[in-house]
DNA sequence: CTTATCGGTTTGTCCGACAAAGCTAGATTT
DNA sequence: AAATCTAGCTTTGTCGGACAAACCGATAAG
């Protein structure tokens, strides 16, 4: 065995995609800081000695993956990957998996309330003044659906935000991006509900300003359980997400 | 005003987008199953009436975002998301924004707990065979600290897997990636750390095989503070995830 | 029945070209 | 002199065509 010579595995990946991993890893390694340019295509035609083609390709590969982007004149440059856009995807691979609203709630059940339980440890003052700023806007707009539900979803983004942990706003980012559009069906449907909304967010708000973990929990817990039971009113927790989606779509079209 | 024509947004997307989000449609609603193929890149082409170069780079980005992928002969079919290449990009970008150990860790610890918890409910007897043979072919390396660290992230999935929760499973993910690799440092270097490992998975198994919540938690908190302490003794817990990773690179060079 | 061979496809890459949009710097106007 | 305009250069997005290598399917040879 010793004598059999060791060939290195034959390196077979295509050209474009050798491009782009050239380009992540002097982003990833830090060799190139996010903002700065990347160099423009026919730059780098000349430093990979491949057709300009190939080098759009790579480049296509990178834009999507969220390491590159093209800043007003269209130039290249690198930026930090947002989660927004990357759990978008994994939002849409959710629905193509058909998962469940059930999968959704426990998940999310247990995200919120990690989210609160680390606001309440954490929270700054200005995470404090972002929360009681959303929570007066929803309070004027109680009557209107499509309103609250969208400051309700923001509500829920600062509260992970005043964690202070980024993976955890990141974790929960997929899950609340299917979840929450639920939330105008659900205030829509229930006399009542968008009160009890805002009500739970004051209570949450009140508990992370007294960092009161345990309050914080309750009125989270609660919250989601209303939302649960209104979402059981309208439809079933065990179908699939896109076919509740899809009718509630078709539904709002009649 | 009320006379001012009124013209439709102007579609201003690049042609290559527009290819790629059409594909996208496809498949988003179903028209396209995964498995089934797109076509040609020849046929696309005369679909869409654009050039050979304008496919292919809508094609690489809907390749990156994992809608479609190319079988054993290249021909393009369309595919399930995967979870695990999406994690990998998320894991990607919580390294570039600089998270720490502390925010993986505890957010590791609630998705870890959440997962024992819907394992314990819900883990059907193939899952408790996985598990069983994982904890098996753990206790056979036992002192091999990458083989052991590397069934630990098996053990792990397979908890995830146990609870029936996809959205969990996902949620769990990104984490997971950037927290495992640790493991080996940490088994390596602490006496005795293989050896609380397997004694853990065997009890958080043990736990899953008896419908006993309480003790699963018990033990998966125990096992990830086990890993805490083991982290600790090497490095901070609020350091960046990649200086920490870059130096114990450097330092295995050596 | 397996293996070898041979076209026809398909992909990966390259070359060259051009219109549209952006940028730059000199020319023009106020 | 400052602001504006304009013409030219650059860069991107798209196109057409080309070719080698890999792959597929079918046929021929062992």
């Amino acid at each position: 065995m010793a004598t059999t010579p060791q060939f290195r595995r034959i390196d077979l990946a295509p050209a474009y995609q050798k491009v782009a991993d050239a380009i992540e890893r002097e982003i990833i390694n830090g060799r190139i800081k996010p903002g700065e340019p990347i160099g423009t295509e026919q730059q780098l035609v000349e430093q990979f000695g491949v057709n300009r083609s190939t080098v759009r390709e790579g480049i296509r590969v990178l834009e999507e993956g969220g390491l590159i982007r093209r800043d007003s004149s269209r130039r290249l440059q690198a930026c930090l990957p947002r989660y927004n856009k990357l759990a978008t995807r994994l939002s849409r691979a959710l629905i193509l998996h058909e998962v469940t609203f059930r999968e959704l709630f426990e998940t999310s059940m247990t995200l919120e309330v990690a989210s609160v339980e680390g606001a309440v440890e954490r929270a700054t003052e200005e995470n404090v003044a972002e929360l009681a700023d959303n929570v007066e806007r929803s309070a004027d707009v109680v009557g209107n659906p499509a309103g609250l539900a969208e400051l309700d979803a923001e509500f829920h983004v600062l509260v992970a935000k005043a964690s202070q942990n980024r993976v955890l706003q990141l974790a929960r980012e997929p899950a609340a991006q299917l979840f929450f559009p639920t939330t105008e069906m659900i205030v829509g449907g229930v006399p009542e509900g968008g009160a009890r909304l805002v009500e739970a967010h004051r209570r949450i708000l009140d508990a992370i300003r007294r960092r009161d973990k345990e309050a914080g929990v309750l009125w989270t817990r609660r919250h989601l359980q209303d939302w649960r039971r209104g979402f059981e009113k309208i439809a079933s927790l065990d179908r699939s997400v896109e076919h509740t989606y899809m009718e509630h779509a078709y539904a709002a079209r009649q």
